[in-house]
DNA sequence: CTTGCTGGCGCAAACGATTGTAGCATCGGG
DNA sequence: CCCGATGCTACAATCGTTTGCGCCAGCAAG
């Protein structure tokens, strides 16, 4: 209401045509006018405090310099530095972030929302709520429409992704607690359809068998979710099998902390009598009793690599550059006092 | 890429013009158009799958059907919720979010972010970043621009806010203290220069006088910030200035945990010794050793009653309706373990 | 002196919608 | 039988940019 100072007034007020102005602003065309030219004109429209109408110019340009965001839970902390970690390197390109939830796994609502921002002309996509297989993210892929994975992957997609590298960060908490003497190791899996329930699953069977540990099928259970209450079903049903286990590597954080209660309730103690990992090192874990030794995502950095990556896409012209790739980021291991060398 | 399909194409094949089409398609208008040729024009639009540019219209019309929310800081787990509920509010009505970070309380970096949003000509902010007297706020106040502040509240500024009625919450704490027979009551408070760390502080002091208990001008310590160490250090010096307290009210949930570490680090414990109270409810304090008693704020209404006040705001034409009021919306109480009766 | 470039700029047509106004039937009333 | 009202629809301008194209002057080469 306030401002309202277009292209044609600061081209008036310059004394040269619309298109000899929007030439002179556009850092681009700037070359093919003249400098001393170009100089009143910017002159002009700092002094006027002009700036462009982002709709007039993304209808003509068919470019909102929007990207929109996928995510399945806002209210979960883990997406806040991916977000954080988006904005910010999207911010610094002049792109602008289009928030969008969608309810959880629910594939009718991603594809919803995914919907609503491909109406809004958004450039891009982040998407965090890949299913491992999922039909928006194939669609999406097949339609051409840039979109970057983030967090977890698809399978038989071809778009790029950014994800932790849950083999290594998987890696880092068997040897730890091999290193600390431990040879009963469990695991309490994520869900499976979820790229990263799977992965560190299979991670966990892999090292395992690379350092000559035995499992067996009765060595893993999976929770329903990567929440505190499956993690705590699930952890329970894995000791009453297997009581001999002297350590558990829980999937995600909150599956680690039900694994807490379910230790507690059978009269053992976290750390001393069952040593539990962690995965994602979320905020607050050093304050539990005991502290959980958790793996530590780069989840900023995550945010800000997809914002990149979308950003290499977009400008590829050709678009169908590097399709498929997928970077792994590498964690580190945030050691603390829930993993201490077994009792026995 | 792929739709484009315009307004033009559902003209066309419906046999109407576009402006026949376009009031067609509007709800407001399309009382003026033969009920028929309404049916086929929508017929038509559906079949050919037609989504109307929101460029061209926000071009035309002015508005963006996108509103910019300012956060301080994203990483904090408090602002999902309150994302998480605007974003759910506005989509209803057909507006997007989009989301911004202004790092801290960086009073440059908030005029950045917020003019960013302003140039991309956002219909209207919610800002949940404001201070106690806020620069950005009060410009945008004077500029008019449909802004309603979530949270925090800043003074002398005429704009609506949306709140947690501190005043009561804090009552919460001190009564459920008092019912337990506490005298001895502390206060480790947030920020003064912050709203909700000054107001709290206000309403400590308001309810102890009310129930004739006596505070004194050491009774109370203020933190430098909302977080763990501040609060930490705040509740050290207050202890050791004040060892016949019994209980402290803490500004928030991460000064409260602070001050868990102060109790500890001083032999004594948490919940016996003293008892401790916690502001917000944040996730995971339920699995706390012990865990925290706290005030829990809505914050996911806050975002959705942040976001229909926007609406109407947005909706009424004359702008200067209701502009400075603010709605507290009144929180409850978790106990939990970390509040006893006093031993003495 | 003509010809051909080339550097700078202006012209005008888009982009895809909304909307004031005008036109054209049809219909009812006088 | 005519006229005004009414109900629909079409026309065209407009929102603020970007951009292909053409124009013109100046200058070098032939």
């Amino acid at each position: 209401m306030s401002d309202r100072v277009t292209l044609r007034d600061v081209a008036r007020e310059a004394g040269v045509h619309t298109s000899t102005a929007s030439r002179a602003l556009n850092a681009q065309t700037r070359s093919v006018v003249n400098p001393q030219t170009v100089d009143r004109v910017l002159r002009v429209a700092r002094r006027l405090g002009y700036s462009p109408n982002p709709l007039a110019r993304g209808l003509r340009t068919n470019r909102t310099l929007t990207v929109g965001i996928v995510i399945p839970d806002i209210e979960n902390p883990l997406f806040g530095p991916i977000i954080a970690g988006a904005e910010s390197a999207l911010g610094d390109e002049g792109y602008s972030l289009l928030i969008a939830d969608a309810n959880r796994a629910d594939p009718t609502s991603e594809a919803a929302v995914v919907n609503a921002l491909i109406e809004r002309r958004v450039d891009g996509l982040i998407m965090a709520t890949a299913l491992r297989n999922d039909a928006t993210a194939q669609s999406l892929a097949q339609r051409g429409i840039p979109t970057v994975l983030v967090n977890r992957t698809a399978n038989d997609v071809a778009l790029p992704s950014i994800v932790g590298d849950d083999h290594a960060g998987i890696g880092l908490a068997v040897e730890h607690l091999v290193g600390l003497g431990h040879r009963s190791i469990g695991h309490v899996a994520g869900p499976r359809h979820i790229s990263t329930g799977m992965s560190r699953y299979q991670a966990f069977l892999s090292w395992m068998q690379s350092l000559d540990l035995e499992v067996g099928p009765d060595g893993v259970e999976e929770a329903e979710w990567f929440q505190v209450e499956p993690g705590y079903e699930a952890a329970g049903a894995l000791f009453d099998r297997r009581p001999d286990l002297t350590a558990i590597v829980a999937a995600n954080d909150l599956i680690a902390l039900g694994a807490y209660r379910a230790v507690r309730e059978r009269g053992k103690e976290v750390g001393v009598d069952i040593s539990i990992t962690g995965y994602n090192d979320m905020p607050l874990l050093d304050l539990m009793q005991p502290p959980l030794t958790s793996v530590k995502v780069p989840y900023r950095q995550m945010g800000s690599e997809a914002a990149a990556m979308l950003l290499r896409v977009l400008s590829d012209e050709s678009g169908r550059a590097d399709r498929a790739v997928s970077v792994r980021l590498v964690p580190t291991l945030s050691v603390r006092d829930s993993t201490l060398p077994p009792t026995a």
